[in-house]
DNA sequence: TCGAGTCGTGACGAGGATGTGAAGAAGCTG
DNA sequence: CAGCTTCTTCACATCCTCGTCACGACTCGA
């Protein structure tokens, strides 16, 4: 492994998902995540943030740095492309929820069936 | 450094790559890899963080010893011709991945195949 | 149930970043 | 100096990202 160690490497763990910002990459079970620009910048600021619930303009103001014109459907078109790099990165697990009129929200979950059903999904 | 036998022998593991920059060569699969001082040197210092995301102007920094002009291309050409030769000495495997807008990355992985097959090229 | 608003999703073009082959310069060896 | 290898630079080709749009599916209150 990696013999130097990083003293002020900020590291975010949404369970199985990895998001290290100051190298410029997420890792999913170890596993490096190709992420653009954008997309690393918009899960960092909402792992930053896990488990609650952001609101579309403050996530724009975040990542993009400028207010949101209303009608803006950047942010959805980026969780959109980082929602199938994640699922396909990590099947069975869920990461971005929708929170209708709200925004949204960070947090590892299973998919498919209940938090309980502890069952590992079938992988293809 | 002296010619003589050294206690400190750096080698490093890359999946099926060994580079030994004290011997001024690289392996793969035991033979002999033949490069040049500069393509030598790009591949130790990219080996020497591997797995991370080096930017093109701290490769040049590293193996050139100066800083890069802005649209020095010499890096991109370096890592061409590494891919070239690593591909000649292993084909079905892939070393340098570019991450777009950040820089390059050295890891392990089998061509071909998803990415997501990757087991992060630790010593296996 | 219905309608208005919200969200998911695929596609597209512009602009910029990277891949690639080649040519000439520079260095090395005998 | 001759012959070879390596280095640097250039031009063109190709790929990727980003922002945006259009259209359909979804949600929720009335």
């Amino acid at each position: 492994m990696s013999a130097t160690a990083r003293s002020s490497s900020e590291i975010i763990e949404i369970g199985p998902l990895l998001i290290i910002p100051d190298e410029h990459l997420a890792r999913a079970d170890g596993r490096v995540l190709v992420l653009s620009i954008r997309e690393l910048r918009l899960l960092t600021e909402l792992g930053r943030r896990a488990d609650r619930i952001m609101p579309r303009e403050e996530l724009f103001r975040l990542v993009w740095g400028r207010e949101m014109r209303s009608g803006d459907r950047s942010v959805d078109v980026y969780v959109r492309k980082l929602r199938v790099k994640l699922e396909d990165a990590l099947p069975g697990w869920r990461f971005i929820h929708t929170h209708f009129g709200f925004g949204y929200r960070l947090a590892a979950e299973r998919s498919g069936r209940s938090q309980l059903d502890n069952t590992a999904a079938t992988t293809e």
